[in-house]
RNA sequence: UCCGGAGUAGCUCAAUGGUAGAGCGGGUGGCUGUUAACCACUAGGCUGGGGGUUCGAGUCCCUCCUCCGGAGCCA
């Protein structure tokens, strides 16, 4: 099958192309009918025109539904009335399936329709600018690294120990035990550190939690960063570069899916490096100054993260947290044992917590006594602590959550459209 | 788990306690430049389930279910 493609009709100009796709509308008008064909990498008009084809091609109009398949045989013309600019005049048309009453129309559909046909929905403009602009955001993060010196490892989705406690985990029956499903790549990626030097890993990762909120999903892809030989200060270095990095390959790669989306671009070109660093405690001053009675030594909620993140244009790390309000592995800041060397990066406009992470604790005795005071079970982590054994270096490392990322640059108010398939406290199918 | 909101035609929504309606989508017909086309006609309903109050309940009360938004927790 001869394959040609949407997106380069401008290269057809003049020519005779056929185009494998599916019917988005048709409109007729007597003796000439239109059909916007869509083919997964663009959309454009076809025009059908009684007195130009053949009798028995001009009678699929009335047999044709919205979704239909068909390969569309045609000349490419330049037409300003035509969205594109350019259009198909129809030569013939062959028709692979009549689509039956598609139940997504034109018109407006409530999320939780449209969620129960996730999988039509995909085909939809809206969601299919939003998954093009994910996978540039995968791309970016990829390339980012590759150019960078990182070796990606994978950490595995199937594990024994908990990294933040056990509440959150979904467990699976595995033969004569129980597996948790991973949480975050963490700890395996500390180990690849110690191998490699500096490594990523990219995947699913679960969380039991029972939120119903806009930024959360129970399934939802993280990428992780571990640098041996960094601090706290470096690590925010890589953090803020690699948002930068992201962000300007979507302003320069993904222009028509964010017009589609009717994203207001200067926000996102406002972004500049270096981000805004503040401590925890300057983010609870904003906060106190803006009339919030902070609870001081706790995380932030979220209308809390979308007052600090208003006072700035860049996203926002905020650093050196109460030790109470952090995981067990994170390094004491040496100026202040209460304090951990954690740092958060909060989005603009709202979008909330992008990136949690911080220096790990690499010293093996203060680090038994953490896994102690946490009452977690030693015998686990046995081979984490190995890592404090035998030749411990400084480390850090941070999590970036690829949903919320997708969110904010598409500006999507909700989490469950930036991932083809949501998994949700509610929602297991499709 | 808690707090709020909502379940009526395929979809999005109306309907003082008094005959259940519109737009879109579907069907039929018309139209040679439409862009969510337009015009005419047409089919389509156990008002989420159960119980109650009432002469009479989509509407009021109780209960259950489902979904949405938020809180906590987090990326």
């Amino acid at each position: 099958m001869e394959h040609n493609y949407i997106a380069d009709i401008a290269e057809f100009e003049g020519k005779d192309v056929t185009f494998h796709g599916w019917v988005y509308s048709k409109r007729s008008s007597g003796k000439i009918w239109f059909l916007m064909l869509r083919d997964g990498t663009g959309m454009t008009q076809c025009v059908v025109v009684k007195a130009e084809v053949p009798e028995d091609v001009f009678e699929i109009e009335p047999t044709l539904t919205q979704e239909s398949s068909v390969s569309v045989t045609g000349t490419v013309r330049k037409d300003d009335r035509s969205v594109g600019g350019y259009e198909l005049t129809v030569k013939d048309i062959i028709v692979h399936q009549v689509a039956e009453e598609y139940p997504i129309s034109p018109k407006e559909h409530g999320t939780s329709f449209l969620m129960d046909h996730r999988h039509l929905w995909l085909r939809s403009k809206k969601q299919h600018a939003i998954l093009g602009i994910r996978n540039q955001v995968i791309k970016a993060c990829r390339d980012f690294f590759e150019e960078n010196g990182f070796t990606l490892i994978d950490t595995p989705i199937f594990t024994a120990n908990a990294c933040e406690g056990t509440s959150n985990l979904f467990n699976v029956e595995y033969f004569d035990r129980t597996a948790y499903l991973t949480q975050s790549g963490q700890l395996y990626g500390e180990a690849a550190a110690m191998a490699f030097g500096k490594i990523y890993c990219f995947g699913p990762t679960f969380r039991a939690e029972k939120s119903k909120t806009r930024r959360h999903l129970t399934e939802f892809w993280m990428i992780e960063p571990e640098m041996a030989y960094c601090d706290l200060d470096e690590n925010m270095e890589w953090a803020e570069q690699l948002v930068s990095f992201i962000l300007n390959r979507c302003l320069e790669r993904c222009k028509d899916q964010l017009e589609t989306l009717d994203r207001d671009i200067s926000k996102l070109e406002a972004v500049s490096l270096p981000f805004p660093r503040i401590t925890y405690d300057e983010a609870v001053n904003i906060l106190e100054k803006n009339g919030i009675d902070f609870d001081y030594g706790t995380d932030f909620g979220g209308a809390d993260e979308t007052i600090i993140s208003e006072q700035f244009e860049s996203p926002v790390m905020i650093h050196r947290w109460p030790k109470e309000a952090k995981a067990f592995y994170l390094k004491r800041d040496a100026d202040n044992d209460d304090l951990a060397l954690g740092v958060d990066m909060i989005a603009p406009e709202g979008y909330g917590e992008i990136i949690g992470g911080g220096q790990r604790e690499d010293d093996l005795e203060i680090l038994k006594s953490r896994i102690k005071e946490h009452e977690l079970p030693e015998e686990e982590f046995k081979w984490y602590l190995d890592l404090r054994r035998y030749g411990s270096v400084p480390h850090s490392g941070f999590g970036l959550g690829l949903e919320r990322t997708v969110a904010w640059i598409t500006g999507i108010p909700h989490i469950r459209e930036t991932i083809p398939f949501p998994r949700t406290l509610a929602r297991l199918e499709p």
